[in-house]
RNA sequence: GACCCUAUCGUCUAGAGGCCUAGGACACAUCCCUUUCACGGAUGCGACACGGGUUCGAAUCCCGUUAGGGUCGCCA
């Protein structure tokens, strides 16, 4: 087999969607696998849409995904190898000599308003599909298409045709809503005399509701993603898992194996239905994963990018938090919630604190004695706090949770977050008891 | 409406004639762990759309029905 190449083909529309992500993914793996190349063209005829703010917003997702394509359109409105332009914007000169070739051997003719038309062969359509089998298609009521319309602009169709035979397009891969018009674009090949490249059209991505994905959807975008702090790696993995499968049970499967294993064949038939439940659960995965350097890289990034001043926070006590509220997350989203009440010392207590912990009988005795014993404890770190707080529980007679609680709402406001004794640890004795005495003051 | 594709738990899927009283994951429920919330562990709930064939034997092959999706543009 001669080199592959394939392409992903977007046009821009002020998001990179879902569907278009894995479109593009899986062309970037089969390519991957079979030592290829992956082109990126830029479907930009519809001038109204395509602001280079549009097209800005494909390559970013891309890159964030982590598709980097070999060849192609790229950034600032550049060309990158032989067989450019690859923004279809560029390539009005290329469509017109090919239109000119079809007129020129009748295959095509002109409307008395100006636009072209393909005669359509009325001999069944044929098409030889790498995932859905072979398929006819009747086309003895067929209506010759337009090629270019009557303002003498070339339609998509036709654009396609000739920018993948142009640019040596081994095999399209593309979503199933191409597969019904496939046996036009396979009878214009053949009409300009150029062999068709291969097919494989993959089931669409559904809405939850069950119908194509649109772009008013939850979770349709991949700036959505990019946004709430999903991990790039995460997204693409489960990407690979809408139709595809390493069919040994593992769902959490690094890219590398994913290449190694990929192939058309095995993709699945049939349209998946979006689950932002089970994206949500495998970021969790990847979060997990995350080594210690990458995730504290990570979480400052996200924290800067939503106003969070991380540069004025000790790099130490920032650290710490970081890490302690890891285990509690899933989501770059939700880290400045958790991390709040650590930064802000003028922290607001929550509704149960509030209502419930801070209004036992009891809180303020206990918080007073917790204070008195940290004041003395010799070491400040959480096995001492955690013996101390315990041994006073003993003392009362009452359950830790008496005093962990209080304590919990007295230093950080909040009746949920990581284990106490780290909390007071990572915040250092002296900003624990101011912590206490606010909370005395502010409150009893 | 015509044409095309598809059909396993709510969802993503494993399953290419006997290994299937159908396996895994997410979600959900219960229990355990536990200072809270998570995490983790255990258990449970839960599907071969229906009807005909073929076969000794069908989730797996064939036909039909039904359902879902897609395409039928001088949109891309």
């Amino acid at each position: 087999m001669s080199e592959v190449r394939v392409r992903f083909a977007p046009s821009p529309t002020g998001l990179l969607h879902v569907g278009g992500a894995r479109t593009a993914l899986f062309n970037w793996l089969f390519a991957r696998h079979f030592g290829g190349k992956m082109i990126l063209r830029i479907e930009d005829t519809d001038t109204a849409r395509n602001t280079p703010e549009a097209v800005a917003i494909i390559f970013k997702g891309l890159r964030w995904l982590g598709l980097e394509w070999d060849e192609g359109a790229q950034e600032g409105g550049g060309n990158l190898g032989d067989y450019g332009p690859y923004y279809q914007s560029q390539r009005s000169a290329v469509y017109q000599q090919y239109v000119t070739q079809l007129l020129a051997a009748d295959r095509a003719y002109r409307e008395a308003d100006g636009a072209i038309r393909f005669r359509m062969p009325k001999t069944p359509g044929v098409v030889n599909d790498l995932i859905c089998g072979k398929i006819t298609f009747d086309r003895t009521t067929e209506p010759d298409p337009t090629i270019v319309r009557k303002d003498g602009t070339p339609v998509f169709h036709f654009v396609n045709v000739v920018d993948d035979l142009e640019m040596r397009i081994t095999h399209v891969i593309r979503g199933e809503d191409h597969l019904s018009n496939t046996h036009k674009h396979i009878a214009l090949f053949e009409a300009l005399g150029a062999p068709p490249p291969r097919y494989a059209h993959i089931p669409l991505i559904l809405n939850p509701g069950g119908s194509k994905m649109s772009k008013r959807d939850e979770g349709a975008s991949i700036g959505e993603y990019i946004a709430q702090g999903y991990l790039p790696a995460a997204v693409r993995n489960y990407l690979c898992l809408l139709g595809w499968s390493p069919k040994d049970n593992r769902e959490v499967i690094n890219i590398s194996e994913v290449i190694e294993k990929f192939d058309l064949p095995q993709i699945n038939r049939g349209n998946a239905r979006f689950d932002i439940n089970k994206l949500y659960w495998i970021n969790g995965e990847h979060w997990k994963s995350l080594t210690v350097t990458e995730y504290h890289q990570y979480a400052r990034d996200y924290l800067t990018h939503r106003g969070v001043n991380t540069a004025a926070v000790d790099e130490t006590y920032l650290t710490g938090v970081l890490d302690i509220v890891r285990e509690k997350i899933k989501l770059g989203r939700d880290l400045p919630d958790w991390v709040e009440p650590f930064f802000n010392e003028e922290f607001a207590y929550d509704e149960k604190s509030l209502t419930v912990t801070l209004k036992e009988p009891a809180a303020k005795s206990r918080i007073e004695k917790l204070s008195a014993a940290f004041m003395t404890v010799s070491e400040w770190t959480a096995a001492k706090l955690e013996e101390t707080l315990k041994s006073l529980a003993a003392a009362d007679g009452v359950k830790v949770g008496a005093y962990v609680h209080p304590c919990r709402a007295g230093v950080a406001g909040r009746a949920v977050g990581p284990s106490l004794y780290h909390m007071l640890e990572v915040m250092g004795k002296e900003r624990a008891l101011a912590r206490l005495r606010r909370t005395l003051t502010v409150i009893f």
